[in-house]
DNA sequence: ATGAAACATGAACCAGTATTCATGTATCAT
DNA sequence: ATGATACATGAATACTGGTTCATGTTTCAT
């Protein structure tokens, strides 16, 4: 019954509109494909519509057949790079028993996922301004998976007690910083040293 | 003789014109001031020099006596803040001899900055893209700070030891996202419980 | 085969806005 | 007073770039 409704009216988007062949399918992965690369290159505003479709080799007017607005396509590369990274992430730390290693494999997993995704890396910061929206949901789920996970390790004593939420907020920002020295500012530090020292912080702390 | 040169042709910017009045002082002020919330309000892009002098209570052409484009504007003030932040940190941690004590002065500080200035505080993460050097600038010199005195505190004994410059950033990542969720998912969370969390992790890590 | 639906094109439209400029007005040293 | 310099104005300019549209072309069910 919910499900029937969403049809007609679109409850939660407009997505523009959503291709009903293969090649229409196809364009609409180049031009959303070629949107990650020019817009995390040049950033939103210098990558023009013109500048996404000559990347995807199609016309411009092409882009309108699959996407109602310039933002929209942002949003949906915001999204996407959420659900990689959570995906990623709960991918490596599958079966992972002990929390602390769990902690170890989640920041390799994640930083080489920056590694290999630096310009949706970066697309994910601008979209503080281009669209807030996607930017809250972004950091909100993760955290909110990221606390779970912290207060399930606390029950099960394989970590110290503590205040769960600024805990996951805090390690969320030891990757996001340690994966922008990666990607930003081009370190050519070894991940594995960076996640040991990273590591050996989050599980020791700093003191003597 | 070096400072007669720069004059001329001003070695290593030319900003736009710097006043030679109280008067043009206070309209420069006045104009950065309102760039300052304009831009921090709405973003880079959606700010408008229109919106900026009016904002001020200047005519538009004004904007161009004392910058010479709106790029220059967006510079000054990510490097103000950088020097803001920096100075109000080292202010806090002044004369604490204790490195674990002033890293909780420090962090308690830089939180209550980021509260104060919110607007600033979102100018410097749009600067990845509007003036990447002033990004890199402002992290950069950042993380050399911290790095520095983490590693006298491990001379001293204070902290164990350990790759400073991976833990300067990333400690410096805690800062960040702690900050953030203060003010752009707009906790409620008292700075002190925040600090007090974030302190004992820095310190204690998260073993059980 | 054939008509309709989906897909593709790229030139034209148009709104917004950074920047310039010709024309004033305030301030100050002499 | 007076000329010079700094400061201020806001309309005009110039250009960018998102979006639309009239016109094809391809695909596919029947």
């Amino acid at each position: 019954m919910a499900k029937s409704a969403g049809e007609a009216k679109a409850t939660l988007k407009p997505p523009g509109n959503q291709p009903k062949t293969a090649r229409g399918e196809a364009t609409r992965k180049a031009i959303l494909s070629a949107a990650e690369r020019v817009i995390g290159a040049k950033g939103y505003n210098d990558a023009s519509i013109g500048h996404i479709t000559s990347e995807a080799g199609v016309a411009q007017g092409t882009f309108y057949i699959y996407f109602s607005t310039k933002e929209q396509v942002f949003s949906e590369l915001v999204l996407e790079m959420g659900r990689l990274v959570r995906h990623t992430i709960a991918e490596a730390t599958q079966g992972v028993e002990d929390r602390l290693e769990a902690e170890k494999a989640g920041l390799t997993a994640f930083l080489e996922f920056v590694c290999a995704h630096p310009d949706l890396y970066r697309i994910v910061q601008e979209a503080l301004f281009v669209d807030p929206h996607a930017y809250r949901v972004y950091y909100q789920t993760f955290a909110a998976g990221y606390q779970a996970g912290l207060e399930a390790a606390q029950e099960a004593g394989q970590i110290s007690k503590g205040d769960a939420e600024t805990r996951a907020w805090a390690l969320m920002g030891i990757g996001r910083t340690l994966g922008e020295q990666l990607v930003v500012f081009k370190s050519d530090k070894p991940i594995s040293e960076i996640v040991a020292s990273g590591h050996d912080l989050i599980v020791n702390g700093i003191k003597p």
